[in-house]
DNA sequence: AAGTCAATGTTATATTATAACATTAATTTA
DNA sequence: TAAATTAATGTTATAATATAACATTGACTT
């Protein structure tokens, strides 16, 4: 089996790029985790990973049920929110919470607190590891506060975005 | 007039403090900010700031309007958020995302992007300063992205709840 | 085949937030 | 000062987000 080989640039979430390798990627780890796991991928579960794949913007869970229902699948609240809170659970998607609304993870397969980078005029986001963004606090307060967890969501404006207002100018 | 001196320790909000003089301080500061930036410091304004001021936890918007209601205000939806969205704009308060909720400002004056430290076992939430915590992104990320603005929120256990736990054991 | 449990389905309702327009109070201008 | 303007508050209605509680289905065990 040939090894599929990506760039793991985060910011190319931003750009123009091959994410139909990008989603094939990412549909492959979570099949390959749920059965490592022993999870069960139903096809709902298939379905809702599906759309929060599709383009590097969150969806919001009445989003998510509209398009259920268009699908055929039963659309009300407790069905999306179920599986969203199963897909987060398992590492498989997060929620931006500035939007109230849910993403793929791009690093998938278990629990952890990411940093997005959220372009407020494409609504595309990234999802940086650990590598690339560190929370740096005062010694003072680290010995003051056990951390469980973070939110860490940053707004601004991704290159391609900042380039095209640029042009026009 | 004496020059009062506080403490300036984020960690101060978890423990046990002189609250009182905590609470006159930004009320001082309040004040001050609205006479010089010549805003209309209204008794809803004032009254709204006092309940976000109380005791280092956020309330929501409809936790406040009961408050304003038993307080002889009005209290529509509309009547908080637009008197939340004002403080936030001028920097009197913050929205503490994962919670829905508000909080007084602990450096108010100017907009500003804190970090935020929010005990799960006590809900008290400690608002720190630029100095105290830095998010350190890599090279490459700063260069792709034009960051305006930023929510961070640390969700744990501060000392002293995470003391009381030790000691029940 | 009966029992168990996880997943999904369903109904109802809670919580958070905004749109649109009316009234009042403060400030500015004539 | 009276009229005009604007900022703040009041009001009604509704949108958007999320959960509680219970019913049904289907897979897996025993
Ligand atoms: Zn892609
Ligand atoms: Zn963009
Ligand atoms: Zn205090
Ligand atoms: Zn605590």
């Amino acid at each position: 089996m040939k090894k599929i080989q990506i760039k793991k640039e985060v910011s190319k979430n931003f750009k123009k790029h091959n994410h139909k390798l990008c989603y094939e990627t990412s549909m492959k780890a979570f099949h390959k985790n749920c059965l490592e796991k022993n999870l069960k991928l139903t096809p709902l579960r298939l379905k809702v990973f599906e759309l929060l794949l599709k383009d590097h913007r969150p969806i919001g869970a009445y989003q998510i049920l509209d398009m259920l229902s268009k699908e055929g699948f039963s659309s009300t609240p407790p069905i999306a929110y179920r599986v969203l809170d199963f897909l987060i659970e398992q590492g498989f998607a997060h929620k931006i919470e500035r939007f109230n609304a849910f993403i793929a993870c791009s690093h998938p397969g278990s629990k952890h607190s990411p940093t997005f980078m959220i372009c407020r005029k494409c609504d595309k986001v990234a999802e940086m590891c650990e590598k690339d963004s560190r929370l740096k606090l005062d010694k003072k307060s680290l010995s003051e506060f056990q951390i469980e967890e973070s939110i860490i969501e940053i707004i601004g404006i991704c290159k391609s975005c900042n380039q095209l207002e640029t042009i026009k100018c």
